[in-house]
DNA sequence: CGGGACTCCTGCCAGC
DNA sequence: TGCTGGCAGGAGTCCC
Protein backbone atom coordinates (compact mmCIF):
# COMPACT_ATOMS: atom_id res chain seq x y z
CA UNK A 1 0.00 0.00 0.00
CA UNK A 2 2.65 2.52 1.36
CA UNK A 3 3.37 5.42 -1.14
CA UNK A 4 3.67 8.93 0.11
CA UNK A 5 -0.05 9.32 -0.10
CA UNK A 6 -0.70 6.66 1.90
CA UNK A 7 2.01 7.07 4.61
CA UNK A 8 0.50 10.94 4.82
CA UNK A 9 -2.78 9.27 5.45
CA UNK A 10 -1.62 7.03 8.45
CA UNK A 11 0.66 9.91 10.09
CA UNK A 12 -3.00 11.72 9.73
CA UNK A 13 -4.82 8.95 11.35
CA UNK A 14 -2.70 8.25 13.71
CA UNK A 15 -1.98 12.23 15.32
CA UNK A 16 -5.51 12.94 17.00
CA UNK A 17 -4.92 9.38 18.69
CA UNK A 18 -1.11 9.65 19.99
CA UNK A 19 -0.30 13.36 19.97
CA UNK A 20 0.21 14.70 23.31
CA UNK A 21 -0.51 11.07 25.10
CA UNK A 22 2.17 9.25 27.13
CA UNK A 23 3.72 5.97 26.28
CA UNK A 24 2.39 2.91 28.64
CA UNK A 25 4.29 0.10 27.67
CA UNK A 26 6.01 -0.88 24.21
CA UNK A 27 6.17 -4.85 23.17
CA UNK A 28 7.97 -6.30 20.62
CA UNK A 29 6.69 -9.41 19.56
CA UNK A 30 9.96 -10.62 17.66
CA UNK A 31 13.06 -9.41 18.11
CA UNK A 32 13.38 -7.98 14.07
CA UNK A 33 11.27 -6.81 11.07
CA UNK A 34 13.36 -6.31 7.76
CA UNK A 35 16.06 -4.91 10.20
CA UNK A 36 16.76 -5.66 14.07
CA UNK A 37 14.22 -3.36 16.82
CA UNK A 38 17.25 -1.57 18.64
CA UNK A 39 18.37 -2.87 21.53
CA UNK A 40 16.60 -0.08 23.91
CA UNK A 41 13.27 0.81 22.30
CA UNK A 42 10.80 -0.71 24.28
CA UNK A 43 12.92 1.12 27.41
CA UNK A 44 13.76 4.48 25.90
CA UNK A 45 10.04 4.94 24.49
CA UNK A 46 7.85 3.93 27.65
CA UNK A 47 7.30 6.85 29.85
CA UNK A 48 7.45 9.64 26.94
CA UNK A 49 5.09 11.31 26.08
CA UNK A 50 4.54 12.24 22.04
CA UNK A 51 5.22 15.66 21.27
CA UNK A 52 4.35 15.47 17.18
CA UNK A 53 3.88 13.11 14.49
CA UNK A 54 6.15 14.00 11.24
CA UNK A 55 6.28 12.55 7.51
CA UNK A 56 9.38 12.67 5.72
CA UNK A 57 9.43 10.84 2.20
CA UNK A 58 7.32 7.44 3.26
CA UNK A 59 8.94 7.47 6.58
CA UNK A 60 6.54 8.09 10.00
CA UNK A 61 8.91 9.82 12.53
CA UNK A 62 6.86 9.82 15.92
CA UNK A 63 8.80 12.71 18.51
CA UNK A 64 9.21 12.22 22.16
CA UNK A 65 9.57 14.56 24.92
CA UNK A 66 12.87 12.83 25.47
CA UNK A 67 14.50 14.40 22.15
CA UNK A 68 14.19 10.93 20.90
CA UNK A 69 12.18 10.22 17.51
CA UNK A 70 10.85 6.71 16.60
CA UNK A 71 11.30 6.52 12.82
CA UNK A 72 8.78 3.54 11.06
CA UNK A 73 8.87 2.76 7.24
CA UNK A 74 5.87 0.58 6.37
CA UNK A 75 7.39 -1.32 3.38
CA UNK A 76 5.11 -3.05 1.13
CA UNK A 77 2.83 -4.26 3.55
CA UNK A 78 3.08 -2.92 6.99
CA UNK A 79 0.17 -1.31 9.22
CA UNK A 80 -0.54 1.13 11.96
CA UNK A 81 -3.98 0.17 13.31
CA UNK A 82 -5.29 1.56 16.18
CA UNK A 83 -8.03 0.28 18.73
CA UNK A 84 -9.50 2.24 21.49
CA UNK A 85 -12.55 1.62 23.82
CA UNK A 86 -15.71 3.47 22.43
CA UNK A 87 -15.82 6.56 25.30
CA UNK A 88 -12.09 7.09 24.10
CA UNK A 89 -12.73 7.31 20.89
CA UNK A 90 -15.76 9.30 21.03
CA UNK A 91 -14.06 11.77 22.74
CA UNK A 92 -12.05 12.01 19.23
CA UNK A 93 -14.39 13.77 17.58
CA UNK A 94 -14.39 13.39 13.82
CA UNK A 95 -12.51 10.25 13.74
CA UNK A 96 -13.62 7.12 14.49
CA UNK A 97 -11.47 4.48 15.56
CA UNK A 98 -12.35 1.09 15.67
CA UNK A 99 -13.37 0.35 19.56
CA UNK A 100 -12.29 -3.37 20.43
CA UNK A 101 -11.33 -2.42 23.56
CA UNK A 102 -8.44 -4.83 24.55
CA UNK A 103 -7.19 -5.43 20.70
CA UNK A 104 -4.32 -8.28 22.24
CA UNK A 105 -2.14 -7.17 19.28
CA UNK A 106 -1.05 -10.90 19.24
CA UNK A 107 -2.41 -11.52 15.35
CA UNK A 108 0.51 -13.59 13.34
CA UNK A 109 1.60 -10.18 12.17
CA UNK A 110 1.42 -7.54 15.07
CA UNK A 111 4.97 -7.46 15.93
CA UNK A 112 4.67 -3.55 17.72
CA UNK A 113 2.34 -2.95 19.93
CA UNK A 114 2.10 0.58 21.76
CA UNK A 115 0.12 1.26 24.21
CA UNK A 116 -0.79 5.08 25.45
CA UNK A 117 -2.39 6.42 28.73
CA UNK A 118 -6.03 7.40 27.03
CA UNK A 119 -5.88 3.55 26.19
CA UNK A 120 -5.42 3.20 22.95
CA UNK A 121 -3.60 0.54 21.67
CA UNK A 122 -1.70 1.05 18.38
CA UNK A 123 -0.31 -1.81 16.57
CA UNK A 124 2.30 -2.55 13.55
CA UNK A 125 1.33 -5.21 11.24
CA UNK A 126 3.55 -6.53 8.55
CA UNK A 127 2.77 -9.71 6.71
CA UNK A 128 6.18 -9.40 4.71
CA UNK A 129 8.21 -7.20 7.24
CA UNK A 130 9.76 -5.25 4.17
CA UNK A 131 9.16 -2.65 7.40
CA UNK A 132 11.33 -1.27 9.90
CA UNK A 133 11.82 0.81 13.26
CA UNK A 134 14.26 2.67 14.25
CA UNK A 135 15.15 5.10 17.47
CA UNK A 136 16.84 8.17 16.58
CA UNK A 137 18.91 9.90 19.34
CA UNK A 138 18.16 13.46 20.23
CA UNK A 139 19.64 15.50 17.58
CA UNK A 140 20.15 12.78 15.16
CA UNK A 141 17.27 13.51 12.91
CA UNK A 142 19.65 14.90 9.88
CA UNK A 143 22.39 12.68 10.21
CA UNK A 144 20.19 9.46 10.46
CA UNK A 145 21.17 6.68 8.34
CA UNK A 146 17.51 6.03 6.33
CA UNK A 147 16.94 9.95 6.68
CA UNK A 148 20.44 11.47 5.54
CA UNK A 149 20.11 10.73 1.87
CA UNK A 150 16.61 10.99 0.73
CA UNK A 151 15.97 13.79 -1.82
CA UNK A 152 13.20 16.49 -1.74
CA UNK A 153 10.02 16.34 -0.28
CA UNK A 154 7.39 16.35 -3.79
CA UNK A 155 5.10 18.52 -2.65
CA UNK A 156 7.49 21.39 -0.54
CA UNK A 157 8.75 24.03 -2.05
CA UNK A 158 12.22 22.28 -2.84
CA UNK A 159 10.74 20.55 -5.95
CA UNK A 160 10.23 22.84 -9.07
CA UNK A 161 11.38 22.32 -12.87
CA UNK A 162 14.32 24.24 -12.31
CA UNK A 163 15.54 21.90 -9.32
CA UNK A 164 14.41 18.50 -11.92
CA UNK A 165 16.05 19.67 -14.66
CA UNK A 166 19.18 19.86 -13.08
CA UNK A 167 19.10 16.50 -11.24
CA UNK A 168 17.89 15.11 -14.62
CA UNK A 169 20.75 16.49 -16.99
CA UNK A 170 23.01 14.51 -18.72
CA UNK A 171 21.28 11.50 -16.96
CA UNK A 172 20.71 8.26 -19.30
CA UNK A 173 18.51 6.29 -16.79
CA UNK A 174 15.13 5.77 -17.98
CA UNK A 175 12.65 8.35 -16.24
CA UNK A 176 10.68 5.51 -14.56
CA UNK A 177 13.98 4.48 -13.07
CA UNK A 178 14.42 8.37 -11.93
CA UNK A 179 11.77 8.98 -10.74
CA UNK A 180 11.81 6.03 -8.49
CA UNK A 181 15.13 7.33 -7.00
CA UNK A 182 14.41 8.39 -3.42
CA UNK A 183 17.56 10.63 -3.62
CA UNK A 184 16.45 12.80 -5.95
CA UNK A 185 12.17 12.95 -5.13
CA UNK A 186 11.55 11.42 -1.85
CA UNK A 187 8.47 9.57 -1.78
CA UNK A 188 7.33 8.47 -5.25
CA UNK A 189 6.66 4.76 -5.27
CA UNK A 190 5.72 2.19 -8.37
CA UNK A 191 2.17 3.36 -8.93
CA UNK A 192 2.40 6.94 -8.61
CA UNK A 193 5.41 7.41 -10.92
CA UNK A 194 2.74 5.36 -13.61
CA UNK A 195 0.33 7.73 -12.98
CA UNK A 196 2.56 10.66 -13.05
CA UNK A 197 4.54 9.96 -16.83
CA UNK A 198 1.35 8.99 -17.78
CA UNK A 199 -0.22 12.49 -17.01
CA UNK A 200 2.64 14.37 -18.31
CA UNK A 201 2.67 11.98 -21.66
CA UNK A 202 6.07 10.58 -21.24
CA UNK A 203 7.23 7.29 -21.41
CA UNK A 204 8.26 5.51 -18.84
CA UNK A 205 11.43 4.25 -21.57
CA UNK A 206 12.66 7.61 -22.20
CA UNK A 207 16.02 8.80 -21.31
CA UNK A 208 15.85 11.41 -18.74
CA UNK A 209 18.05 13.96 -19.95
CA UNK A 210 16.27 14.26 -23.08
CA UNK A 211 13.18 15.85 -21.18
CA UNK A 212 15.96 18.36 -20.19
CA UNK A 213 16.55 21.67 -22.28
CA UNK A 214 20.09 23.46 -21.67
CA UNK A 215 19.25 26.95 -22.10
CA UNK A 216 16.00 28.25 -20.82
CA UNK A 217 13.10 26.27 -19.57
CA UNK A 218 11.99 22.94 -19.95
CA UNK A 219 8.35 22.47 -20.80
CA UNK A 220 8.60 18.49 -20.70
CA UNK A 221 9.94 19.26 -17.10
CA UNK A 222 7.56 21.68 -15.55
CA UNK A 223 4.80 19.16 -17.05
CA UNK A 224 6.65 16.52 -15.14
CA UNK A 225 6.46 18.32 -11.65
CA UNK A 226 3.46 18.88 -12.13
CA UNK A 227 1.84 15.69 -12.52
CA UNK A 228 4.04 14.72 -9.57
CA UNK A 229 2.18 17.41 -7.43
CA UNK A 230 -1.01 17.21 -8.46
CA UNK A 231 -1.47 13.36 -8.44
CA UNK A 232 0.02 13.30 -5.34
CA UNK A 233 -1.90 15.78 -3.19
CA UNK A 234 -5.53 14.31 -4.86
CA UNK A 235 -4.44 10.77 -3.89
CA UNK A 236 -4.26 12.69 0.07
CA UNK A 237 -7.03 13.95 -0.48
CA UNK A 238 -8.72 10.44 -1.55
CA UNK A 239 -7.20 8.63 1.61
CA UNK A 240 -4.42 7.34 -0.36
CA UNK A 241 -4.70 4.31 -2.22
CA UNK A 242 -5.90 0.67 -0.99
CA UNK A 243 -4.74 -2.38 -3.05
CA UNK A 244 -4.27 -5.60 -1.53
CA UNK A 245 -5.18 -4.21 2.67
CA UNK A 246 -5.94 -1.33 4.10
CA UNK A 247 -4.33 2.10 4.06
CA UNK A 248 -6.48 3.61 7.39
CA UNK A 249 -5.83 3.28 11.14
CA UNK A 250 -9.04 2.42 11.51
CA UNK A 251 -9.00 -0.38 8.76
CA UNK A 252 -10.93 2.12 5.67
CA UNK A 253 -9.89 2.03 2.51
CA UNK A 254 -8.54 4.60 0.47
CA UNK A 255 -10.24 5.32 -2.62
CA UNK A 256 -7.50 6.80 -5.00
CA UNK A 257 -6.72 2.96 -6.38
CA UNK A 258 -10.69 3.62 -8.76
CA UNK A 259 -9.02 6.29 -10.38
CA UNK A 260 -5.58 4.80 -11.88
CA UNK A 261 -5.62 5.60 -15.49
CA UNK A 262 -2.56 3.10 -16.12
CA UNK A 263 -1.32 1.42 -12.70
CA UNK A 264 -2.90 -2.16 -13.59
CA UNK A 265 -4.58 -2.15 -16.44
CA UNK A 266 -2.93 -3.92 -18.74
CA UNK A 267 -4.66 -4.38 -21.90
CA UNK A 268 -7.11 -1.97 -21.12
CA UNK A 269 -8.35 1.01 -22.74
CA UNK A 270 -6.36 3.88 -22.75
CA UNK A 271 -8.37 6.61 -21.08
CA UNK A 272 -7.11 9.87 -23.34
CA UNK A 273 -10.37 11.19 -25.67
CA UNK A 274 -9.52 9.86 -29.07
CA UNK A 275 -6.95 7.37 -28.21
CA UNK A 276 -7.44 3.73 -28.92
CA UNK A 277 -4.63 2.26 -27.62
CA UNK A 278 -4.34 -0.67 -24.90
CA UNK A 279 -2.49 0.11 -21.52
CA UNK A 280 0.61 -1.69 -21.75
CA UNK A 281 3.31 -3.10 -19.27
CA UNK A 282 6.91 -3.80 -19.00
CA UNK A 283 9.35 -4.88 -16.71
CA UNK A 284 12.01 -1.82 -15.62
CA UNK A 285 14.55 -2.59 -12.75
CA UNK A 286 12.34 -5.39 -11.86
CA UNK A 287 9.37 -3.25 -11.28
CA UNK A 288 6.16 -3.39 -14.28
CA UNK A 289 5.90 0.07 -15.48
CA UNK A 290 2.30 0.55 -17.18
CA UNK A 291 1.93 3.05 -19.73
CA UNK A 292 0.21 4.19 -22.62
CA UNK A 293 2.77 3.14 -25.82
CA UNK A 294 0.63 6.06 -27.67
CA UNK A 295 0.20 9.26 -25.29
CA UNK A 296 3.37 8.55 -23.66
CA UNK A 297 6.36 9.67 -25.53
C1' DC B 1 29.49 6.97 -10.29
C1' DG B 2 25.57 4.60 -12.56
C1' DG B 3 22.75 0.94 -13.27
C1' DG B 4 21.08 -3.63 -12.90
C1' DA B 5 20.27 -7.99 -10.48
C1' DC B 6 19.33 -9.99 -6.31
C1' DT B 7 17.50 -10.22 -1.72
C1' DC B 8 14.50 -10.10 2.31
C1' DC B 9 9.18 -12.34 3.37
C1' DT B 10 4.29 -13.80 3.06
C1' DG B 11 -0.04 -13.95 0.60
C1' DC B 12 -2.82 -14.23 -3.23
C1' DC B 13 -4.39 -15.38 -7.71
C1' DA B 14 -4.39 -17.35 -12.37
C1' DG B 15 -3.66 -21.35 -14.74
C1' DC B 16 -3.06 -26.07 -15.23
C1' DT C 1 -9.65 -29.35 -5.44
C1' DG C 2 -4.73 -28.73 -5.18
C1' DC C 3 -0.43 -27.47 -6.59
C1' DT C 4 2.92 -24.14 -8.98
C1' DG C 5 4.68 -20.11 -10.62
C1' DG C 6 4.42 -15.40 -10.88
C1' DC C 7 3.64 -11.21 -8.92
C1' DA C 8 2.96 -7.54 -5.25
C1' DG C 9 2.79 -0.65 -2.88
C1' DG C 10 10.18 -0.90 -1.02
C1' DA C 11 14.87 -0.30 -0.81
C1' DG C 12 19.59 -1.86 0.82
C1' DT C 13 23.54 -4.31 -0.91
C1' DC C 14 26.51 -6.23 -4.11
C1' DC C 15 28.68 -6.55 -8.50
C1' DC C 16 30.02 -5.04 -13.08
Amino acid sequence: MPELPEVETVRRGLEPALLGRRVKAVRLNRPDLRFPFPADLADTVSGKRILALRRRAKYILIELDSGHTLLAHLGMTGRFTVWLPKEAARNLGEFYYQDQAGYSGDGPHDHLVIDLDNDARVVYTDPRRFGFVDLIEPGGVEGNRFLANLGVEPLGNELHAEFLATALAGRRTPLKAALLDQRIIAGLGNIYVCEALYRSRLSPKRSSATIVRKRGQSPLVEALVHSVRTILSEAIEAGGSTLRDYARTDGSSGDFQQRFDVYDREGEACRTNGCNSKIMRLIQSGRSSFYCPTCQR
